[in-house]
Order: structure tokens, then sequence, then C-alpha cells
DNA sequence: CGATCCCGCCACATT
DNA sequence: AATGTGGCGGGATCG
């Protein structure tokens, strides 16, 4: 439109003859200028004002020369099209002298008004988040760069991310599809999923190396390097994606680097990347020398990348302190956990992408799956299908056009990235736990999880389980939760450290103080015991034992990414573990590990089919880790049970940690009958009427309970109402485990409904019952059928209580099927009762982006001011208006 | 003065 | 060769 008047403007307003009225031409924008005859001269263009002029003007406004020059001058204009004059009025007030031209040239031009920031709003306001599916908008370049008054040059940079987003794809020269953010969950999963891929082999990485922090920011990246490009790691460059990419020439880095970072972000747990180590990180991945100007380049692309995010909303500046001083940062405001989606996510694990085909077979359940249109397996996906359907970038050539590669890979092999990455995240980690600490918020922070805030758990003062999402491993509390883990090798230590629960293997219950009472009942199918026990001070022990029990697992699975070995969905978990574990401690990466990543991803997700999501929702950390509550920590470090009970469970699991086993032990559970169990928690926790039961069919080693980690545990679990359960203290019973009577399919029992329970968190003040033996709870009936297929469904036939949970379950599945979005919603809230992930332990905030909840008070302060500041591009435009009225 | 990041040159890719 | 893309970094502006 702007054009479009203007070259009426201009030709019909013989500026010169007709002087205009200066007092309207404040509204009017430079762009007459142009027009205005005098420049006219100047320029090629100015042809005598003809019946055809307008229509040569918008024409040469086509052609490449007249953008630039139009643009130039237009560049102040989109501003005041947006937001002020964007109105006809400067129309009417068509001529403008120079003089005032000149003032409001002046005037407008502020730096800030031509942000890429501003400008990209802009570009994204010109289309619907949510397009229907069936229409596609297509985007021409040319076109919006002379709309939105700004050099093509500068589209490229918004369209690049935007693509690596797959919020847009290339359809041709000079056109590009728009999709909207429905896919961008996905996207997100997918990154998010290479990312913690990464993560993993970094963490192996470390382990094998040096797991000091060195590394951590990248001074070292050179070695880091080196050392992984000599590692096997996991090549995922696999020929699509990456080479051809990579042989292309820069291999657009900007959209690479984008994805790069935008992973970045969703493997942090604190969701906080600085600036500098993305920077270090993505430099390190490409080049082995550290120049600094490199590196002052890098940031300088993270800049615009970041102002596109951050219009996406993905992303805010904040600020984080740290012993040096403050660094800019960004935090990741964004959607943390596709759960609904993430089904597909869990299901495809990292490792099962790489399988084109295999990638969901496991999923197969999940409609997600199905639907999913875009799970850009790395390569595949990415390159060739993509997700977009419709728009391929090359629509003419052939697939192995370098542009088409821009789309995919994601993730290529870049273990740097991913050695960076975890860097990176121990580094924010460790400073937002210090931020963290100083300010801790309330013990136990609820985890706001993004879509679950539906959730009406209450923060628990005393015992809040904090969910913790299956994918991310139960962190370990920072705090000191000794725990120590899963170690097989001590196994009993049981620490008593601090009140630990005084748990006797033999014997069948532990007791715990704490008013609250947790039921756990029913082996648990898998030993989702994510091991990853905090001790108290001890982190490095943690680890050390995590790294040892890890590590074979973790060599697995690389091998297993690198042969993309399609049952390794499991990875998920895994990552997620270390990732908490590195957040926690300092340490590099000490990886707790994912208890069995391998194969719970197939019992769980297998049978529970959509489950998966559900498992997230309900995984329940007992995490003291909130910074807060150092001392609930301690309190509920008397979880020793978990520890104890984890060790023994550890102990067990060990030998079936293995995928194979587990799947066999699943695979039993499913046939035997078994005894319905249950966990039962009070209300008290935080949640305020609800009480959950949970049957534990599952492995036995499934549910572990660390005290101060608290494995979780994956249990299928039922809401009941305080008042039935009240007075009853948390029982586990261990021995349940291998029960081989529970009819019910582990699998299929957990996936759909298992919860990660990690016994931290607890309120020091819950009683904690772990029997041995296996308890069996009255109300729910064990329900027979055994079908792997409907997992979930078991559940509905428990005592309605059941019911209700079931129906949450069984609204995840629905959510895996395919809406993502419904999905979310559906799932969290169903879940959410179940499971009190919106409980998260401050650690975890991270990943739920309600940040303030959980941020430290100072931390928030620090971050408000830095908002303002990163506000920016929204606030600017305000600033603007406001301003320019003048 | 450091943080941001606009601007546009210019190389490489594609047509 | 023309045009499309986009890496890249100087240097201006912001705070």
């Amino acid at each position: 439109e702007n054009i479009f008047d203007r070259s009426r403007m201009a030709p019909k307003t013989p500026i010169k003859n007709e002087p205009v009225d200066l007092s309207k031409q404040k509204g009017c924008t430079p762009e007459r200028i142009p027009i205005t005859p005098v420049k006219l001269v100047d320029r090629p263009q100015p042809d005598p004002w003809t019946p055809t002029a307008n229509l040569k003007m918008l024409v040469s406004a086509a052609s490449p020369d007249m953008r630039d020059r139009e643009k130039k001058k237009e560049l102040f204009r989109p501003i005041e099209n947006s937001e002020q004059s964007d109105t006809p009025d400067s129309l009417q007030y068509d001529m403008v002298d120079d003089n005032t031209v000149d003032e409001f040239e002046k005037q407008r031009p502020s730096r800030k008004q031509k942000s890429l920031g501003l400008l990209c709003q802009k570009f994204l306001a010109r289309y619907p988040s949510y397009p229907l599916s069936t229409e596609k908008t297509t985007i021409s370049l040319d076109e919006v760069a002379s709309i939105l008054g700004v050099e093509r040059r500068r589209i490229y940079d918004i369209v690049n991310v935007l693509e690596s987003l797959h919020l847009v794809s290339r359809v041709a020269k000079n056109q590009y599809c728009w999709h909207g953010r429905h896919n961008l969950s996905q996207t997100l999963k997918t990154l998010q999923e290479a990312g913690e891929l990464q993560y993993g082999e970094l963490m192996t990485f470390f382990q094998h190396k040096e797991q000091d922090l060195e590394y951590k920011f990248g001074e070292r990246k050179k070695e880091t390097i080196a050392d992984s490009q000599d590692r096997p790691l996991l090549d995922f460059s696999e020929p699509d994606c990456t080479s051809a990419s990579a042989n292309s020439r820069k291999d657009k880095s900007l959209r690479i680097m984008s994805q790069k970072f935008v992973m970045l972000f969703l493997v942090s747990k604190t969701k906080i990347v600085t600036l500098d180590i993305a920077a270090k990180i993505l430099i390190e991945e490409t080049q082995d020398t550290v120049d600094h100007s490199k590196f002052k380049t890098k940031v300088r692309r993270l800049y615009d990348i970041a102002n596109v995010l951050t219009s996406l909303g993905l992303i805010k500046k904040v600020h984080v302190t740290e012993e040096r001083g403050r660094k800019p940062a960004f935090k990741w405001i964004g959607p943390v956990e596709f759960p609904g989606k993430t089904d597909e996510l869990r299901g495809h694990s990292p490792t099962s992408d790489p399988l084109p085909g295999t990638q969901r077979g496991a999923c197969a359940p999940c409609q997600i799956c199905a639907t999913g249109k875009q799970r850009f397996t790395r390569h595949a996906s990415f390159n060739g299908t993509q997700p977009c359907e419709g728009a391929r970038r090359k629509v003419s050539s052939e697939p192995n056009s370098p542009h088409q590669e821009r789309q995919a890979c994601i993730v290529n092999s870049n273990e740097y990235c991913s050695k960076m990455i975890n860097l990176a995240a121990v580094c924010r980690q460790k400073i937002e736990e210090d931020t963290r600490n100083s300010s801790i918020t309330s013990p136990l922070s609820l985890l706001p999880v993004p879509g679950d805030s539906d959730f009406c758990v209450n923060p628990l003062p005393q015992a809040v389980l904090p969910v913790v999402q299956a994918d991310v491993p139960s962190l370990s509390l920072p705090n000191g939760i000794s725990s120590q883990a899963l170690h097989p090798s001590t196994p009993a230590a049981s620490k008593t450290e601090n009140g630990k629960p005084t748990l006797l293997p033999n014997q069948p219950l532990l007791c715990f103080p704490s008013s609250s009472l947790f039921m756990l009942c029913g082996g648990l199918q898998e030993n989702n015991l994510r091991e990853t026990l905090p001790t108290t001070g001890d982190v490095g022990n943690r680890r050390a034992e995590a790294q040892a029990t890890i590590s074979p697992a973790a060599c697995q699975k690389r091998s297993s990414h690198k042969c993309a070995l399609p049952s390794a969905p499991v990875d998920d978990e895994e990552p997620a573990a270390k990732k908490q574990t590195m957040e926690q401690s300092d340490v590099p990466l000490s990886l707790v590990v994912p208890k069995k990543p391998f194969e719970s991803p197939k019992a769980e997700y297998t049978p529970g089919s959509g489950c998966t999501s559900a498992e997230h929702l309900e995984d329940f950390h007992l995490d003291l880790a909130s910074p807060a509550a150092p001392e609930a920590a301690d309190k509920e470090s008397t979880k020793p049970l978990d520890s104890q009970e984890q060790e023994k469970w550890s102990q067990n699991k060990h030998p079936d940690e293995p995928s194979p086993g587990k799947e066999h032990i699943s695979k039993e559970n499913a046939n035997q009958p078994f005894l319905p169990q249950y966990l039962y928690v009070q209300p008290t926790a935080g949640l305020s009427s609800f009480n959950f039961l949970f049957s534990a069919n599952q492995a036995p080693g499934a549910v572990s309970l660390a005290a101060s980690q608290l494995p979780s545990l994956s249990i299928p679990c039922v809401v009941v109402p305080s008042a039935a359960l009240a007075s009853f203290p948390l029982i586990c019973s261990p021995t349940i485990t291998t029960n081989p009577l529970s009819p019910v399919p582990d699998g299929s029992f957990s996936a759909a409904t298992s919860m990660n329970f990690s016994m931290s968190g607890l309120a020091s003040t819950t009683p904690v019952f772990i029997g041995t033996t296996a308890v069996v709870t009255p109300k729910v009936s064990p329900t027979p059928s055994v079908d792997p297929q409907q997992p979930a469904h078991p559940a509905l036939h428990l005592s309605p209580m059941l019911t209700r949970s079931c129906s949450a379950v069984k609204l995840d599945s629905p959510v895996c099927m395919g809406h993502p979005v419904t999905l979310l919603k559906l799932q969290q809230p169903s879940s959410t009762p179940l499971t009190p992930k919106s409980i998260r332990p401050a650690r975890h905030e991270a990943f739920f982006k309600t940040p303030r909840s959980l941020g430290d008070p100072a931390a928030w302060k620090k971050n408000e001011g830095n908002q303002t500041r990163n506000a920016s591009s929204v606030q600017r435009r305000l600033e603007i208006s406001s301003t320019s009225p003048d």
C-alpha cells in the first residue's frame, strides 16, 4: 500500500508546483522526497508523470535498484506506517518540504525503530500464527521488503531464522511459504532431541576425558573440538543433511546457528543462554580457531537471531550475573516441553530419529507420530521430508541442491556443539543456581509448567513433589541431598544423613516423619529411576556413580545414535537427567544417568503409546532442589528411603537396566497378573484436594526413590480424594517390582500412567512408608486386561478415582495422536492433577517458563530490568508511537 | 565504554 | 551475466 500510495502520491503531486501543506507534512514521510522532483532528478527513474508513471514507479520499485534506494529512504517509513502514520492522512499531507522532511527523518530514524526485532514483528504481524492448513500463504521477499520498507537483505535475516524453525519454508526463488506455528512445537522437540543427543555425547565425552569445567566457557574449545572430532561419538552428520549442507557454501550459518541456538535453550535446564557461551559453542562447532573477530561476528549474528526469536516470543533478554559480572543472555520463554508433541519426541528418541523409517516405530500408537508431519528426523526429515509438506525450498531442481540443505540439518554432527552446549548449559546452570540459591523462593517451588499451569497444585510448602517431566530426569537436589545413588556399588548406604527416614532394607516399610503420606505400590515396570541422586554435598560422587552406571548405557546409546538404533528412544530421559545434573552441579557433565534410557521408552511408551506424554506430566520429582528450601531438602533427604530403595532397586535393576531387560520385564509383567499397588499422596503435599494413588505395576526397579534425587518412579497413578487416604503414609513396596502378578502389562501401564517420583522433593514432614512387600490398596481393582495395546485403559478399570486418572491418561494419548495444541492442554490439566508437575524444584523452573514464580527475586529484578530493556521491541514501539506523534 | 546491531559490501549460488 | 542469497564486519547508536 505504501508503495502504491507513494507512487501515486509522488507522481500526482508534483511537489514543486504544489506546495504542500507543511502542517500536514509532518505526518508525511520522507518517501515523498524521492518522489519530489528534486530527488527524482537525482534518480534515473523519475519519469515524467504520465498515466503510466505510477506503473513505472511500481515496476521500478520492484527492481533491485529501486528497492534499495527507496528503501533507504523508506526505512523510516515502515515505522511510521506501522505505527503512526499508516493512515491515509499521510497521503493528505503529501507534499512535504524538504525541510520538514529532514526534520522528520531526523526524528524518526532512531536505530531502534529500524531494529530487526521490530521489523520482524511487523513481518510476523502480516501472517497468522496459525494459518489454516488449507491455505498456503506465500511470501514474496520483494513484496514484503517493499511493504516493510526495508532492504531485502533484512528480510533474509528474518526469513532465515523463521525457516530454521519451520515457520516458513522456501518455495522458490524469492518466495517463501508461510506455515505459521503449527509445527513449531514439533520443530522444537526435534531440536531439543537433537540437542540432547549432542548433549549426551558431550557428557560421555567429558566423562571420558575430563569432567572439569574447564571447558565451560569454551576456552578450551579447540581441544574439545579436536577431541570431539576424534570422538566417534555421534556422527550424526549423516550424509544427508550435513554433508550436503556442509558442502554448500557457508552453509547457511544463520539458519543453522539459529537452530543450534534454540537447541541450547531447549537443552539447558535453566533455559538461559548467555551470548558468549552460545557464540563460543557455535564457533567451535564451526571452527577450530577462535579468533576474536570471529567471536565478535558470531555474537552479532546471534543478536540477529535473538531479535527474531524475541519477536517470536520464544526468548527474552536477560542478564546473567556471574562472577565476572553481568553478561547478556537470553532466556527461553517459549514452550519448554512439548508434551503432547513430545510424545513423539520421546518416541522418537533422538536415536530413533536418525532412522526415518523406524522413527516412531515404537510410537506407532502415537498419533502424533502419525500426524507428525514433521518430525524431522534429523536429516531425513529436515531435508527431504520436510515438515512442511508444501514448501520445499527448491521447487524446481534436485533435491540435493544446497538449498534444500538449508532445511535440513538441524543437528548435524556437531559434537562440538553438543559439547559446547553442555558446557554452556553447565555454565548457565551454575550461574542460575548461584542466583537461585541466593534467592531461593519457597522450598518447593512449583514448577510452573507451561501448559500445566492449569494445575491447581499449590505450591506445597512442605512436601511438594515437583514433578519433573519424564524427559528430564529428576534433578538431583542441588543442595545436598545426599544420595547416592544409584550406583549399585553403594547400595545400602542409605544415608541417614539428615533425617533420613529409617529404612530398613529388609523391612517392608519405611517411615517418614512427614505428615503426608505416600503409598507406592506395585512393581514399577520401568526402572525409570533416574537415579540421579544428588548427594547432598557430593555432586561429584553422584556423578561418578552415575557416570559409572551410565557410561555403559551411554556407550550403547552412542552406538545407537550412530546407528540410529530405532530402539533407543529413551534418550530423552537420559539427556534430561544429564541436564539436570549438569545444572545442579557445576560439574560439567555429571550425567546422571538415565536409568534406562533405552528400555524405558519402549516399555513405557510402547505400551502406553500415546501415554508417554503422560509420563512427563506425571513424573513427580520431589526435589527440594528449590534453592529456597535447602532445609527442606535436608528434611526431605529424609527420604532416605529413596536412596535406599534406589540402591536396592538399582541393584535389582542394574541387571535389568539395559533396555532389553526392561522390555522383558515389561512383557512379563504384562502377562503376569499383578497386584495393584498404589501410591497415595496426601493432599497436604500441596495438592490441595487430591490424593494420588499410584498403582505400581512396574518393574521393581522402576520405582526407585532416591532420597535426595528422586529417582523417578513410573507408576500408574490414581487420584483419590484426600479424605480417603488421608492418613496414609507413603508406602512403597520395593519388592513388588517384580511382581509377576500384575495382569497389566507394565509397559502399557506404565506408559500410560507411569510417573516418576522423586522423593527428594518430599517435604520433610511427610512420612513415607515403603513396604518391601507389595501393598495392596483396596480401592482399585486390578485390571486383568493385559493388552499391550491398551495400556492406558487399564486404569479405567480401576476405581473411579483411577478412572479419572485414566481419563487423564487417555487424554494424553489423544494428544499424542494429533493435535499438539490440544494435546498439551489436555494432558497438562489432566495429568497435572495426577502429577504435580507443576511443582518443580526451582531448578527445574528453567524448563518452565514461568520465570518469575520460581526465580529469585533478585534475579527477577535483574531480569525484569533486562526485560524492560529487552522488551525493547515492543516497548520500543510503544515508545516510538508515543514519541513520534509529535 | 561495552552492548547492540544497522547497514550494506561483496562473495558465492542460482538462474 | 544477471540476479538471488547471505556471510561478514565496520562502525554507529544505545545505555
